[in-house]
DNA sequence: CATTGTTTACAAGCTT
DNA sequence: AAGCTTGTAAACAATG
């Protein structure tokens, strides 16, 4: 029921930035192009947020249009005539959003080489003339081999001189590969005529929250087994033969971390997670780049490159410490090279650090924004612009990364400090120096997922709140829609005897850790024998059925007090693991 | 003159 | 704490 609506909630700010805004919109169109005056009434139309202060968030989404590499200008054709150019994708930004959910960007995209000519290699089949080879083809960028990540995922079945039961650990990943390349995979992800990537009944496809999640758990695992297998790894590769290692068989490799490493909580979901992505996103890939279809013509003009960017590029030339990350293991293109240019010179970089922020991090931090100011003369930096500093009623697209967990909220520093694996960490440190990229690694998973869980009830609460105007004049309407929800997609089958299942999932070495004295940290035995850490991936498959119902849902566990991790991981992590 | 684009500055959230 | 990404505000240039 699309409850009672009203305005009370219409006016929430979605959980999407504006690159993603445009990105969509953009996206949404057939040609997939678009006018500025277009862009704006996409989102307009879609989110009543965006029918107040016009000229303040237009003003923002034409500085991104113009400042980011990702869109860039074409112009119009003959038949389209009006004010500005048509916008539209650069081509190799299709991973810019992790599949396909706009809720998180990867990284800035920037183009490449940053010359002209490189560019101009994009460029050419955008503009073509004559199109030498029709449509799809030849778009993608030609490093960026479909099928690596598969064939490197396939093969990696045959790297195991294990010294671990890999079979073991196999046979429990499978049923998540398969999950993984379900068939939501090829469904065509963007609503006709709604809010992109929401899900609504009908839509063969997962929640959007599911993937996002599943993304920041991806690079937070990519770093975490690197942090472990790196060095190693590298020194293997760089002397054998330059064959693709799966990194999750290479850690298999790993004589003396082993151990302690399948100590570390969350191991064995990891491990299934960082596979069902790679197969995952080899499909994904896969079909993005078949599907990129453009048939534009006339030129496209050069980009120039502002100060700001070339401020930037300088910066980024610095000596790049190597990066282990699966992508790049994948790739086998770790050891970025580096080196080059000591910069120097510009340094007179004083940004006032002014505030002393750090302020006590109290849960659920409100909004209220930066209110100071006042400082009297302040005649020092002449420029006295950006005077009225109180209204400025900015809003962010930034989510934090509180955890609500019924009525409460839980900051992502809270639970970590609390299931830090102090013992083990420092088990790992006597064999190996990269103990504390273990520990920052493991934290970032853990952040990632409060993260994640932060944005899930985020969306979650907008979806709900807000009367999304759907079949919506411009645009298509009603009859697509229609003939897009009687397919119901299985729908998440009930069954599922909840958490039962895993006991044997969750890996050995559990019962172990906990030897570690001091690691007992109280805990409550709330689920007593029950081994905490991989709760999570147990009820996973029972927790992605209902899964969105679940979090608001507090009742069913009362958090003994300490077990902050364990109440909260439930959510996120079975939620992502769904994915 | 109103849009459409570019750029520079800054503040503040997030990541490393 | 340094570095990166987003959101805003503004000054201007270019176009129609
Ligand atoms: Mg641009």
């Amino acid at each position: 029921m699309p409850r009672p609506g009203r305005d009370s909630y219409g006016d929430q700010k979605p959980p999407y930035s504006y690159i993603a805004l445009t990105a969509m919109a953009i996206q949404s169109s057939p040609d997939k192009m678009m006018s500025l005056s277009e862009i704006y009434k996409y989102i307009m139309d879609r989110f009543p947020f965006y029918r107040k202060n016009t000229q303040r968030w237009q003003n923002s989404l034409r500085h991104n249009l113009s400042f980011n590499d990702c869109f860039m200008k074409v112009p119009r054709r003959a038949d389209r005539p009006g004010k500005g150019s048509l916008w539209t994708l650069h081509p190799t930004c299709g991973q810019m959003f992790e599949n396909g959910s706009f809720l998180r960007r990867r990284k800035r995209f920037k183009v490449a080489g940053c010359d002209e000519e490189h560019d101009a290699e994009f460029t050419r089949p955008f503009v073509s003339e004559d199109s030498p080879h029709q449509g799809i083809r030849r778009y993608g960028p030609a490093h960026v081999s479909p099928s690596a990540a598969e064939h490197a995922f396939l093969g990696m079945s045959k790297h195991h001189h294990a010294m671990i039961d890999t079979n073991k650990i196999a046979a429990m990943i499978q049923p998540n590969i398969m999950a993984a390349a379900g068939p939501w995979i090829a469904q065509q992800s963007h609503s006709p005529n709604g809010v992109p990537f929401l899900p609504r009944p009908g839509f063969a496809m997962p929640p959007p929250h599911a993937l996002a999640a599943s993304a920041y758990f991806r690079s937070a695992i990519a770093e975490y087994q690197a942090a472990l297998a790196g060095s190693i790894l590298a020194k293997h590769r760089q002397q054998v033969s330059p064959t693709q290692v799966h990194p999750i068989s290479a850690l298999t490799m790993l004589p003396a971390a082993n151990a302690s490493m399948m100590t570390l909580p969350h191991l064995s979901a990891i491990k299934s997670l960082a596979q069902a992505s790679e197969a995952r996103d080899a499909i994904v890939k896969h079909n993005l780049l078949n599907n990129r279809r453009l048939n534009m013509q006339h030129e496209v003009q050069d980009l120039t490159i502002g100060k700001r960017r070339e401020k930037e590029e300088d910066k980024k030339m610095k000596k790049s410490t190597v990066s282990f990350s699966i992508d790049n293991i994948m790739k086998g293109s770790f050891s970025k090279e580096a080196d080059s240019t000591q910069k120097d010179t510009c340094h007179g970089s004083n940004n006032t650090p002014s505030s002393e922020s750090t302020s006590p991090r109290k849960n659920y931090a409100t909004e209220k924004r930066s209110k100071k100011r006042s400082l009297s003369p302040d005649s020092t930096t002449s420029t006295p612009k950006r005077m009225n500093m109180e209204e400025d009623r900015r809003h962010s697209a930034f989510s934090g990364t509180n955890v609500m967990h019924g009525e409460q909220a839980f900051d992502f520093r809270d639970i970590w400090s609390q299931n830090k694996p102090t013992n083990q960490i420092n088990e790992i440190a006597s064999i190996s120096p990269d103990a504390k990229q273990v520990s920052s690694a493991l934290e970032n998973l853990y952040r990632y997922a409060a993260h994640a869980c932060n944005r899930m009830q985020l969306e979650k609460s907008y979806r709900e709140n807000t009367t999304l105007p759907i079949s919506h004049s411009s645009f298509s309407s009603t009859s697509t829609m229609e003939e897009c929800s009687p397919k119901p997609f299985p729908s998440s089958p009930k069954e599922q005897p909840t958490s039962s299942s895993s006991e044997d999932d969750s890996p050995m070495s559990y019962r172990r850790i906990n030897s570690d004295e001091k690691r007992k940290r109280t805990r409550g035995m709330d689920s007593s024998g029950k081994d905490n850490p991989m709760a999570s991936t147990s009820d996973s498959e029972s927790a992605n059925s209902r899964e969105t119902e679940h979090y608001y849902q507090t009742k069913s566990r009362s958090l003994p007090e300490n077990s902050l991790f364990k109440a909260e991981t439930t959510s996120p992590v079975s939620t992502m693991i769904a994915a």
